[in-house]
DNA sequence: CTTTAATTTTATCCTTTGGTAAAATATATC
DNA sequence: GATATATTTTACCAAAGGATAAAATTAAAG
């Protein structure tokens, strides 16, 4: 689950210097990547700050110094943890295709939003925790690259609704509402296990959930 | 913001007793209350490890001994917050009535809940922060209280189903839905500050978003 | 094999944090 | 206004937490 592909958040400082340090050995992959899933699931279980590097250390089973050694910081590994969620959260958004019609498009959207709370339901929370909080750390990326990309395909949504194709929605509003409820399934995960004894684990759930969730907004916002 | 009326959380040990200690003086219900206000935010921030009691009685203007003297640890104080918000948070599902019309009944109980958004976004915070955390708290309360509450309405809902005045919707995921999306605005309230440069202060803007939250929604079940 | 560089461990430091003790001050009651 | 009670302040403490230093170990290169 390690992408890290240079994003919008300020790179570790001795990044990409080009040939100066041959990185990446067959050891440094396999920790730096085992290090980024444990501080995934302890940040995503008490944000930025409760999260300590104990824990993290303790899950990625290795000790704290040597945590240390491949990430300098509490810092920089929680930026390298939200580097690597903000890529894959973001992906979908970008492929809505004005030349497609909204119903295949925002359906199959959809699909993607309710699979990434499916296959990455941690990472989910640690995004969750980063904008409850205030978006501390991500504010400049949400200000500039998120709104960019969002003003960008509203103007789709506009083209579809002007087309005839939509009923009149706000985008924008549209965008909210389909993040917040795929979203929900993963961020309040444990409510619904609790409400309902499910998970997005469970393949008929999730499958009935999709569904569902499809089957009122479609009908809410086509024609 | 105080009502705090004997919640299905632990009480504080020494809560109810009878007539023993005469308790509320004039200055003990403002502390408390300041307190209570100051934790809400701080908590809604940094979640219950990240918040600190310095940072909290910081914002209560008072000392941090003085605020232990009113609230004898950070878990009682937290707790206290909770149950107050778990008490506003579940009223109005509460009033959902099978005898009147699902439309009138749906959409009241969405105006209630983005109302809630709306007055007290850094309670919703809290409580968001609670259950991605994984609910560690208020857990026992979900599987039983909560469970029992929506079981209930989501009969309700059934039998509007079966009147045929609904569509064939299930009953939890709508829940799950009208939940997700009315909070999404108080608990992302930054990331919708980003992109759109508005909040649920904005009387216009709340207006605008209750109706449009409702049209694709009721447009979305009703038959 | 040696030598060099990368990785891991052990010991330690300083700051923050939740919490206590006890003295000091304010408030209420008679 | 004296006495008892409630509230606030000051001074601490022990544990936890982020981070560093340097020694010890392992892996890689020649």
């Amino acid at each position: 689950m390690t992408l890290n592909q240079g994003f919008p958040l300020p790179a570790e400082p001795d990044a990409d210097r080009a040939g100066e340090k041959r990185r990446d050995s067959r050891i440094q992959v396999r920790n730096r990547e085992k290090i980024l899933d444990a501080a995934t699931e302890v940040f995503s279980m008490y944000g930025r700050r409760g999260a300590t590097l104990d824990q993290i250390a303790e899950k990625a089973a290795m000790s704290k110094p040597n945590l240390l050694y491949y990430f300098s910081s509490k810092k920089e590994l929680y930026l390298a943890v939200l580097r690597d969620i903000l890529e894959i959260w973001l992906q979908p958004l970008k492929e809505l295709d004005e030349r497609e019609s909204p119903e295949r498009e925002i359906s199959a959207y959809i699909d993607q939003k309710i699979r990434f709370s499916q296959l990455y339901p941690t990472a989910s929370r640690v995004f969750a925790n980063e904008i409850v909080a205030g978006a501390p750390v991500l504010k400049p990326v949400l200000d500039s690259y998120l709104r960019d990309i969002v003003k960008k395909k509203a103007r789709v949504i506009r083209k579809w609704v002007k087309r005839g194709e939509l009923a009149d929605v706000d985008p924008y509003h549209l965008i909210m509402m389909i993040w917040a409820v795929t979203q929900h399934y993963a961020d309040f995960a444990v409510q619904i296990d609790s409400l309902l004894g499910k998970s997005l684990d469970d393949g008929r759930f999730y499958n009935q959930t999709r569904k569902h969730i499809k089957r009122i907004l479609m009908r809410g916002i086509l024609k």
